[in-house]
DNA sequence: CCCTCCATCTGGACAGCGCTAAGATATATC
DNA sequence: GATATATCTTAGCGCTGTCCAGATGGAGGG
């Protein structure tokens, strides 16, 4: 019934790929039952496995959850892109971006809060390899910001604007579910306009810096 | 050796003060050993008390936290209050509850991060009593924020700002410490000069609404 | 083709966790 | 002084992360 080799496989030996499906079973655990549900034991059983098997692939759990979050950070990656692709105004395009993150977040509560988790850990979010071709999520903020002012200010503000553009949308992925913001959503007509509005506020698409 | 009363205690039986006693316990753990360690057991054995102890004076552990969470987000109040009460240039002051806000967050990490986990599972900040006299930390910015603009912009605005500044103010906070901003911040001169760079990037100060 | 090696997986165990129930203890009230 | 009640302890349940000894079975050399 079981072929010798599948050629496509790289490191499966009895069950095929656990790595793959433990991080696979991980992610269906977050999105059904939210992160204090994710144990180790929780992931193995999802798998189907024994609660030892994880370990021949992850030292512990620790190296589990970062592997989670650097998967996380590749789909805000994709989804960052992808919100900005067809925008080509450079200041609606940070806007998008705003947008998109902090929509990331709140569709994915339970990852958002494990990548974040493991970045405060880790005292730093993942870094891509420098001999790496494609950047990392936070360079496509940094570029669309190039676009935005890079003829007028220099390198170390665009660097200064992104950081900053990074914190506010992170800080608002937090806080926009907070109940104290409800009336005011209301008022603004949703989510979106919300949103929006106070990314306006942050002066996020200005790339005027020093204001006084 | 005992007086029968000692007048000051309000609801002391056994011990003297246990609830007092443990959530002091608990900061002390928050402070030596970080947020992993604050165990209910850990904080019972801290107080000098069996582990079912606490259960008398709390419901729960996530009531405990609330309760640690409450208190710290009554210290954060007062580091804000202490930070701009000689400050009466209305945007040097947000300049100055920005810098606050964060070096509070910087000097007990362990607490702020309980303070904001149980913020995120109750769905909103802290919410003081609509008949206490002194209002909650939020309303400091916003107070601040009606000093920089409140003759030139709507309750809305003002609202709306608030909440931006404390988004960003919270973002900051999280990732200040991260490495990737090492070397900017020694090209910068410092914590505080990389602190106030960001946030005057953020336009906490400017309150101009609607860039375009 | 078989046999050995070794990565992979299992079953069992340990300490620590949150939490509960039952009983001991000391304070407050009558 | 007796009773009631809030407080604290002891014991125990099921869960967790982690380790260890042993079973399993594919990979490569003879």
């Amino acid at each position: 019934m079981k072929t010798t080799t599948v050629a496509a496989e790289a490191k499966p030996y009895h069950h095929g790929d656990l790595r793959r499906a433990l991080l696979e079973s991980a992610d269906a655990i977050l999105e059904r039952d939210g992160p204090n549900a994710l144990s180790l034991r929780a992931v193995a059983r999802e798998a189907g496995v024994s609660p030892a098997a994880p370990y021949h692939h992850f030292k512990d759990k620790d190296e589990l959850l970062s592997a989670i979050a650097q998967e996380g950070f590749d789909r805000l990656k994709a989804a960052l892109t992808a919100a900005c692709v067809a925008e080509h105004d450079p200041r609606r395009k940070m806007s998008d971006l705003g947008v998109a993150y902090v929509k990331f977040a709140q569709s994915h509560p339970a990852l958002y809060q494990v990548m974040y988790d493991r970045a405060r850990a880790e005292d730093g979010l993942p870094q891509k390899d420098v001999h790496e071709k494609d950047h990392d999520a936070f360079h496509i903020v940094k570029d669309a910001l190039t676009e935005v002012g890079g003829n007028y200010f220099s390198e170390t503000d665009i660097h200064l604007a992104a950081i900053a553009s990074w914190c506010a949308a992170h800080g608002l992925a937090e806080m926009s579910s907070f109940v104290q913001f409800r009336p005011l959503k209301a008022e603004l007509g949703g989510e979106e306009a919300f949103l929006r509005a106070v990314l306006e506020h942050l002066g996020m698409f200005r790339g005027a810096p020093n204001p006084y």
